[in-house]
DNA sequence: GTACTGATTGTTTGT
DNA sequence: ACAAACAATCAGTAC
């Protein structure tokens, strides 16, 4: 059991607006990502005609009714990408550093 | 070192 | 291009 913080939510102004770098390396997908690339195609032939926003719900429905096994093979993807973030980031931070001078 | 915040990712339909 | 709703996750911030 990893140690696990009390990730609360409390809606507190702390802090100011974040800063967009320039070259912002963009964040990995995550499981949720994946699981909806493939869902939506399914979701849409479920409910054909559905609303907007609707395909959100029922995906993320769907999504939590999905067992840790299920999500596994999205987390997996996720990692993946992640992966792929992490060098972005080499890069960012390279470049940021040049950019100093 | 922790708790919290903002930003980011992908998709749906419709104007 | 943007809107709302869904969920996940990192990066930065403040004390």
């Amino acid at each position: 059991m990893p140690k696990e913080t009390k990730t609360k939510r409390a809606t507190k102004p702390r802090g100011e607006k974040k800063k967009k770098d320039p070259n912002a390396p963009k964040r990995g997908l995550s499981a949720y990502m994946f699981f909806a690339q493939e869902q939506r195609d399914n979701v849409r032939e479920e409910n054909p005609g559905i609303s907007f926003g609707q395909v959100g719900k029922v995906l993320g429905e769907r999504w939590k009714a999905l067992n840790d096994k299920q999500r596994t093979p999205y987390e997996t993807k996720a990692q993946e990408d992640k992966k792929r973030y992490e060098d972005e980031k080499a890069s960012y931070n390279a470049d940021a550093e040049e950019e100093s001078g």
